[in-house]
DNA sequence: TTATTAATTCAATAATTGTTGTATAGTTGC
DNA sequence: GCAACTATACAACAATTATTGAATTAATAA
């Protein structure tokens, strides 16, 4: 995880929408939801929820695959996984206290 | 941890200045540092991280004491601890594989 | 093949966010 | 008080991001 993707990732958690829809896709995994069924879930215009989506899935916070005419959309709980080790490295540097895991691996930074 | 609060810190660390203010301050915990310190370890004009500043103020981000004419900064280790328990409960739900903390507290949402 | 459905791209616009220079407020030391 | 210094507030502008409707592409079903 590099800082480059740790900001893209923010990126894609930092609008309620998209936040909305994550959070969807991971009540929904490992199944996930097609594109449609994500819009009627949360009312969100078609054109709009396409453009959301297609910010989260070149963030690789979700993947997606073609099911016939659906898109299929799933959370990538992998990178989610990545990102959270992230912030715990970051939270650890000179503060080993505040975390999870104090092995010296979770407090070097790779900027 | 609420999805509003969640989504202000995702952008409050969605910005490469942002993201470079928070690690530093991290780094320098729990002393913190003052904003010209910030400014110059940075190389940003004094105006546009006084505007980043206070996003991340605004944000429990970061807190902010006075000294003589000075303001000193420092990273909020406790609600950044927040951020990562509420990523490990989205993440946790319907994956608990995924997750540090399989017990059912973590996979519980407030929305 | 034709009609239907799903989802996207495109274009126009709205809204928000970021950056910079100048001016201002507050603090310190003389 | 006055000059020097720290940081922020304000205003103008630049840049990015979000939203919507219409048109397009692709897949399915009759």
């Amino acid at each position: 995880m590099d800082k480059e993707l740790a900001t893209t990732l923010f990126e894609s958690l930092a609008s309620s929408v998209r936040l909305d829809i994550f959070r969807l896709l991971v009540k929904r995994a490992p199944d996930g939801l097609v594109a449609g069924e994500i819009a009627t879930a949360l009312t969100i215009p078609p054109t709009n929820l396409s453009f959301h989506l297609k910010a989260m899935t070149h963030a690789s916070l979700v993947t997606v695959t073609q099911e016939g005419r659906f898109q299929r959309y799933r959370a990538n709980l992998t990178v989610m996984q990545s990102l959270i080790d992230y912030l715990t490295a970051e939270c650890c540097m000179g503060q080993p206290d505040c975390c999870f895991d104090t092995s010296a691996s979770s407090c070097t930074s790779t900027d």
